[in-house]
DNA sequence: TTTCGTATGTAACCTTTGTTACCAACCAGG
DNA sequence: CCTGGTTGGTAACAAAGGTTACATACGAAA
């Protein structure tokens, strides 16, 4: 299991023995679904490859992004579900292709006392996710759309490496929790102000747009 | 410290007699800070009595309440800051007279294999307050403010008991980060609708509330 | 009782966002 | 090349919420 190289570092030998025994390295290709809402989860997803994106939905379907999860990222609300045995109450969905390494939930208690790099790694994980969570309730209370659809393209080029953004309005309006027609209004206030150009299923990136 | 007896059905015997050794209890007032933004965070805080308010500032000084905290509940952000010794992201503040354990940060790391009745107290507390997160966000993502100041009452009955409540429209607006002119506007509202009654620094809730 | 600071009521207006409707552009499959 | 489904552009309007301004009411302290 070469992929869990780029964790050697922050894991101890004897854990990423453990890791690469018991750990089931598994592929998604874009819009597979690998947690759900009400589902029971049954293992701990870590990223090693590609994007995770983690989503929110309310009574009436409204959908809403909550935050990315790139590589060597976990899912620590999976963890803490597992090992509470309860249903998921976010949505994962890959984005693009993605590799990661499936933790059995037993292993995921048993580790926590018998690796201290584990633990670490674990409540650092619970300490980054809080924070995501916390930059969304921010940026949903406090900063209007068009605010927010900036920070948005910046998180996306961040995580593709690219400033050519491939996505709908449609899909970005449902990860705001907006309307279609409201994101394509935004946006083409931003392209009128040379920030970034508009083609079909694409957004390219200006250098005006960083400033 | 009697005031443990709560805990002690969760709790094993052992556990509870060190926390009655290092925990310290301490009493705080209406509006005492328990925690402060930028600060660093030495010990978690355990809920005795009373309630304790969490709340979340932006860059431009905007306040927006997260969640309370009541009897036996404690803070798991304060819980991972400790063990990684970073800097408080939220603000705690005593919501009317509050007692409180505080645990040392070298016990909680410890106690965390020692006792397992600790070790899943920390994880339903990590799990509590992702629930509370995610309802924040689903609130303020999709439900519009006279819902919002609605389910803002009911929580606020719900902790203090009363159908009493005393705020000003000031603290209120404050909390669900509005100004005060709407939530006044709103409330007139609910108590034209025969919801409830307003008086200076009190509002009551009326039967025809909860419906 | 007077006075002052705080709390509330209300109107008028503005901005942001949501909604509906319709059209044009694009693209894949026949 | 036609055709139907998807995507994006735009206008017109509605609704929610934010802002400013000012009046009034209350209650504690002098």
């Amino acid at each position: 299991m070469d992929e869990s190289a780029d964790l050697a570092f922050q894991f101890e030998p004897a854990l990423i023995a453990e890791i690469e025994e018991f750990g089931e390295l598994r592929s998604f290709k874009d819009g597979d679904i690998i947690m759900d809402y009400g589902k029971y989860i049954r293992m701990m997803p870590l990223v090693v490859k590609g994007t995770l994106k983690v989503l929110k939905k309310d009574d009436n379907g409204n959908e809403i992004l909550l935050y990315y999860l790139s590589s060597s990222e976990s899912c620590s609300m999976a963890y803490s579900c597992c090992l509470e045995e309860k249903k998921s109450e976010v949505k994962a969905i890959a984005e693009g292709d993605l590799q990661l390494i499936a933790i059995p939930h037993n292993k995921l208690d048993e580790w926590l006392c018998k690796y201290p790099s584990w633990k670490n790694y674990i409540m650092r994980s619970f300490n980054e996710r809080f924070s995501e969570m916390l930059k969304s309730i921010e940026s949903i209370a406090f900063h209007k759309l068009d605010d927010r659809l900036i920070a948005y393209l910046k998180e996306k080029k961040r995580l593709s490496g690219s400033s050519l953004i491939k996505a709908s309005h449609y899909q970005i309006a449902d990860e705001l929790a907006t309307s279609r027609v409201v994101i394509s209004r935004l946006l083409k206030i931003l392209e009128n102000n040379g920030k970034i150009l508009l083609y079909r299923n694409e957004i390219k990136l200006l250098k005006a747009f960083d400033s």
